[in-house]
DNA sequence: TTGCGTGCAAAGGTTTTGCATGGCA
DNA sequence: TGCCATGCAAAACCTTTGCACGCAA
């Protein structure tokens, strides 16, 4: 079978997976944050562990505009991202979770008219917040 | 006024668009497929005029998984782009372009209980079509 | 011992940036 | 003429790949 060793940093790259169930990152979160006893990993382990762990099914992989590097999610669970949508400002780039529920009414709409179906997790809604909006 | 130069770069990026007004493309599409009188485009000038053309409303910016690069789509005869959002297939990459008054309610809720203001223009509401649905 | 996983180095690709030049208005 | 857009070069990223070595099984 393939697949089969447990080593040191991949173990670390799973313990890093599961202490952040719910939130998206990046190669490079993984690298900046998990080390082996002080070591940072190199970055080819990484990918190759990231990409081992989508293809066993572990992980959701995917593109996001505005993030310049492909970003993961662990689905362990579901992981508690299913049930909120993010909005961002596009001046300081503050990040917002909304329920999912605020957009049941405009999504029925949608669908209805346009036959398609919002795909919540994977919206970002772009916005201005209060902050910069005062400026 | 900023961005009111016309040259023969930019009216040859343009071009490109009108042309392929239903496609999607990345960057080096157009560093493959446009020249000045036999000479290729420069790099920097390519995506300098993107990023004006985004800015300017006439360009969607997104990212696909799958794609290593950002994809673009041009939205002319959609009017100035400031009157509808976009929709986008996140399996297929078909995009929609929907009426902002759909979001009208949400928003308002929205700016509400956060604080923040929708901006449609800048928004992708990630879905998924019928076709797309079927399979 | 076997062979997979790692680290290292290098390469390939996209995108950004600084700077001098050329061209539009 | 004034100033923006371009081209060039270089750099900053992300990501992949080849190879030798070390370590899990």
């Amino acid at each position: 079978m393939k697949g089969e060793y447990k080593t040191k940093p991949r173990n670390a790259i799973i313990e890093y997976l599961k202490e952040n169930a719910d939130t998206r990152f990046t190669a490079r979160d993984i690298l900046n944050a998990v080390d082996v006893e002080g070591v940072e990993l190199d970055r080819s382990t990484v990918y190759r562990n990231l990409e081992r762990l989508c293809k066993e099914g572990c992980l959701v992989k995917y593109k996001e505009t505005g993030v310049n590097a492909t970003c993961y999610q662990y689905s362990e669970g579901h992981g508690s991202c299913h049930d909120h949508m993010h909005a961002q400002c596009s001046v300081c780039g503050k990040i917002f979770h909304l329920d999912n529920s605020i957009l049941e009414d405009a999504s029925a709409k949608i669908k209805k008219e346009y036959g398609i179906e919002i795909d919540y997790g994977k919206t970002v809604l772009m916005c201005i917040c209060q902050e910069c909006k005062k400026k």
